[in-house]
DNA sequence: CGGAGTCGTTGAAACGTTACAAAAGCGCGG
DNA sequence: CCGCGCTTTTGTAACGTTTCAACGACTCCG
């Protein structure tokens, strides 16, 4: 058993004078393998393997001017729909051996901020942002650092930049329309804080589709504000909405966590569903199929919003000259199960 | 409008000549500010303040042998349970000035090898791992490189390495003794492979609890074993056991989503939790509290898990003379709710 | 046989920071 | 006014890699 004594990492230098070669040519044999001789290559490379030569990132990363690692910064780890984004996005990175730098605002403007700044000392290649504010200016002073910056589920506010996101306009229209197809004609619509990009977008779709369907989305709509998008405060609100008696057709929730609240809510009050009440939410995470009655709900492509964020990114870092900007936006899908079942 | 033209980070340099110091002095100012004088120090902080120098990280881990970065490498981004451990790792980090490199291995050996390379490559100043096998020696390579590891939700093979877990086997005979307690005999245990530490442990928990409780642990329970641990398996596996007239008193599933398609497929079929069946998870993620039928379950410390392993991580690569390694086992916490409530 | 063209390899100079020995400045007792 | 100890600052040599001009060895053609 070895002593759990000195790091001894090898160099490159080790390398080469062992393999009878310069510095440079290993350097070669790492990064541009095709302008050496095959057989000073399979040396290399074997001595590489014998040494368990590891390149060491940050020497190479001081002296090529960029790294390969990207920043990835969440406003919520412990969300599912940014943990999915997550997962595709370490997936595709790891893929082309990039590492990924986890950041996690937690929605407060200060440690995003805080997470910049670290990401801006490692001088990561580019930036994945989830913004927790829309405010552009903290990203601008990014950008001028020179750092390539890709925004996810968030519209780019300019044009030379990327950005991928989910229509929440027309996924909030789609809602909509799925609950007046049921029959419904009065609806409500519980949804997070105003400030929150999403739930204003996904509303004024679900008030569009109202409209379209030629009611009158001031009276045929009732939007119930709650503080957070989590179950307590969904099952809070429909609790509210009993007691109150002014239970609707149906009620659209802006997130699934709201929705699975809002059906407990329901169903320990005696309420039916889809029977009394139509209901549907949003995101369709996990859980969302395996709820006592399986909740409709509106698909967003997650994983491959982080996997197609990654591949822009890495896109315009390696190829910053034929590189074009492209803002995509992806449709979500209306996923249809029991809660919105009517005969 | 600035052009996206030319990135221009400002060395330390140019700091240090337009405050009117050495380079030496500006380095002093980042890394030892005591010992510089009270002036000089908030020369430069202004100097460094107005040209928004940013200390290149990579040279800096360079020149200094070690990194502010630590490695993060989970077996499933995607679960609840590793998340809120993410969350965890991700805020102390933060705090104390940390990078957090993520790796996800989704539970393929192969690309935890891969993983570990990049972060062996980005000599990270120490790793954090939920290892995907119980195999020791990809982390005694990784040791052998001189970087820390510190094991999470997994108990150390060896005294002299850090571990943080959650002791499963007390959670399993918790969870069992808590549904004996509400008079049932007869359990069945569904559970994911058998080659998951954890689900062996819960399960030999359980076996325990009945023993003591003065049954026969090989006919008082029956164990399932499912492929996958999610909300579709378990509730395949409730419907075999609805049409096999196989229900037994209460049920104890390894993880919550299991538990969450177990209850739906016990509601579905006219089964009532929890009058005619009791039913328990592992885990408490969020969704457990909302579901049709509150779901008892095991509650671990998950965000603490990550916070303390980080804490562990941090103070071993700090304080390497002093750091005394420990191998905590946290206890798991019953949370008892409807699902398993009877008269 | 000489010169041009290829291909593979080399050597040395960076990249931005930190560590450390040495120097400089300063106050004070003799 | 010297010399001593103290604090503060400086200059310089690394750290491990990549880049690039230059070089040597071949081949090919005239």
């Amino acid at each position: 058993m070895t002593t759990g004594s000195a790091a001894v990492p090898v160099s490159i230098k080790e390398v080469a004078a062992r393999a009878g070669v310069s510095p440079g040519t290993v350097s070669n044999v790492l990064n541009r393998p095709h302008k050496v001789a095959d057989d000073t290559r399979s040396r290399v490379e074997q001595v590489i393997n014998e040494l368990g030569f590891v390149r060491h990132g940050s020497a190479s990363t001081l002296r090529a001017g960029h790294s390969r690692t990207i920043g990835l910064s969440l406003i919520d780890i412990a969300n599912p729909f940014f943990t999915d984004v997550a997962a595709g996005v370490e997936d595709l990175a790891s893929e082309r051996g990039y590492a990924v730098l986890l950041g996690n605002s937690a929605g407060d403007p200060a440690k995003e901020d805080r997470n910049l700044r670290v990401f801006a000392e490692q001088r990561v290649r580019g930036l994945l942002i989830t913004p927790s504010a829309d405010d552009p200016r903290p990203l601008d002073v990014v950008r001028e650092r020179g750092i390539r910056v890709v925004l996810v589920d968030h519209r780019a506010h300019r044009p030379d930049q990327c950005s991928v996101a989910v229509n929440d306009f027309a996924g909030g229209q789609m809602a909509a329309e799925h609950l007046l197809s049921t029959g419904a004609t009065r609806l409500v619509y519980v949804t997070g804080p105003s400030g929150i990009r999403q739930c204003r977008d996904r509303g004024g779709g679900a008030a569009r589709a109202v409209g379209e369907a030629g009611l009158d989305p001031g009276s045929a709509i009732e939007v119930v504000e709650v503080p957070t998008m989590n179950a307590r405060a969904g099952q809070h609100a429909a609790e509210n909405l009993v007691s109150g008696r002014r239970l609707p057709d149906a009620i659209f929730c802006a997130n699934d966590l709201l929705a699975l609240g809002v059906l407990r809510g329901l169903l320990q009050s005696g309420v039916r569903v889809p029977g009394d009440v139509a209901l549907i939410g949003y995101d369709d995470i996990d859980f969302s199929a395996a709820s006592a009655v399986a909740l409709s709900s509106i698909r967003q492509p997650t994983h491959k919003l982080g996997r197609i964020a990654t591949e822009l990114l890495i896109d315009e870092c390696e190829n910053p000259q034929t590189h074009a900007h492209r803002q995509i936006l992806f449709q979500p899908e209306l996923i249809a199960r029991e809660s919105t079942a009517r005969p």
